[in-house]
DNA sequence: GCGTTGCGAAACTCGGCCGTATCGAAATCA
DNA sequence: TGATTTCGATACGGCCGAGTTTCGCAACGC
């Protein structure tokens, strides 16, 4: 492998360069893939090479094992733009689980949350860069949010943080998972913060 | 497949019974693969087999796919009795979150609960049953607290049960998924409950 | 004892995928 | 032009698991 040198001094391999448009397809072909539902153990060398119309050689020579692949591909997914602010806080949690339900509700968006669930336990790196790249910018969106609530009194000055996220989007999660087939989901995001809000509780000056 | 006459005229086939014990040491070995991290899609045949000392021909004579077998091993996983009642509807629900909490510490209940979660786009029967089976009960108990609490004055009279029980259980699943590592999860119940019965917004008669 | 069926073990065929090697063509630079 | 590297395609040996068959034995009713 000789190097050669260019006209800005940058080092570079003898002979013809990798093709990006290869590597592309090649990642794409693979998120094609686990959007469509095959889980990561599943997933072969070979279909993803058929996919992208690529040679297996030059897989191989990119990644050295299918994990590696399939952290980069995770890692080429940006998470769209979340959260035009503006409005009240409740406005803007409503705004923002509207957008959870509504990306919860296209198959590959689904797969591939499954894949960062339930492989976080034989892919810890697979987990990380999910959580790195999708979970931790969302977190840090809505609590925000709830920070900006709690200075402006909409929200308690002692709310506590990390539980009000938790209650938040875990229950989109949960009922985009576990609620019945037939049931309507279109209010769902206004009655989850509205609850969240308004508390368990009576409140006896509010009634 | 010629059958005999028992004493009780209970129709019966001839030849050697098929041995339950044979029986419920395939469905165990399946449980345990399942509980160690083998996803459906990687689980073999033969695995369960020389796992449970039985023969091939065996498990084929009972189940005609490897779907059958999972969703009748999980259709033998009983609910453990979730809840001792009788307090505050506060230290009940933190009690139950507590209970949901220390079996996500296990590995087994772990992976399963992630087969649930991740299969249920290509196994739909799958998440069928282990809604049934685990679920819909827990749901169940949960909506009996509230719904005492509606009654005694100590929740709201017009609580949303559906999002309260999401709320609190989405809560559960997306701190054991995504919370920190290093942190500490001994009072996560209780904060979650706390959280959910104030509410995010001030309560202006009780400081 | 006899017919029937289930048992565990082993052998078998078949297909899928792995990872490597090889091929001729193409792309790049000296 | 020649050296070098990548390209897609194809073939290869090897492994693993599916699903079937066979075998000798065990368990049942008659």
């Amino acid at each position: 492998m000789k190097t050669q040198q260019t006209a800005e001094g940058v080092a570079r391999p003898a002979g013809r360069p990798r093709s990006e448009k290869a590597e592309r397809s090649i990642i794409e072909a693979t998120l094609e893939l686990l959007g469509e539902g095959i889980g990561v153990s599943e997933l072969s060398i070979e279909s993803i090479a058929s996919r992208a119309g690529v040679g297996k050689t030059t897989i191989y020579r990119r990644w050295s094992n299918k994990e590696d692949l399939v952290v980069d591909a995770l890692a080429t997914l940006k998470p769209p733009i979340p959260l035009p602010q503006g409005g009240t806080v409740r406005d803007d949690l409503v705004t923002y689980l509207r957008v959870i339900q509504e990306e919860a509700s296209h198959h590959r968006t689904r797969c591939i949350m499954n894949i960062a669930m339930s492989d976080s336990e034989r892919h810890p790196r697979l987990a990380e860069r999910f959580r790195e790249l999708t979970v931790e910018p969302r977190r840090a969106v809505v609590a925000a949010v709830l920070r900006r609530g709690m200075e402006t009194g909409e929200l308690r000055a002692d709310l506590d943080i990390d539980m009000a996220l938790a209650l938040l989007s875990g229950a989109v999660i949960w009922l985009t998972k576990w609620s019945h087939p037939g049931e309507s989901h279109a209010d769902i995001p206004e009655r989850i913060v509205d609850e969240a809000l308004k508390g368990f509780r009576p409140r006896p000056s509010e009634p």
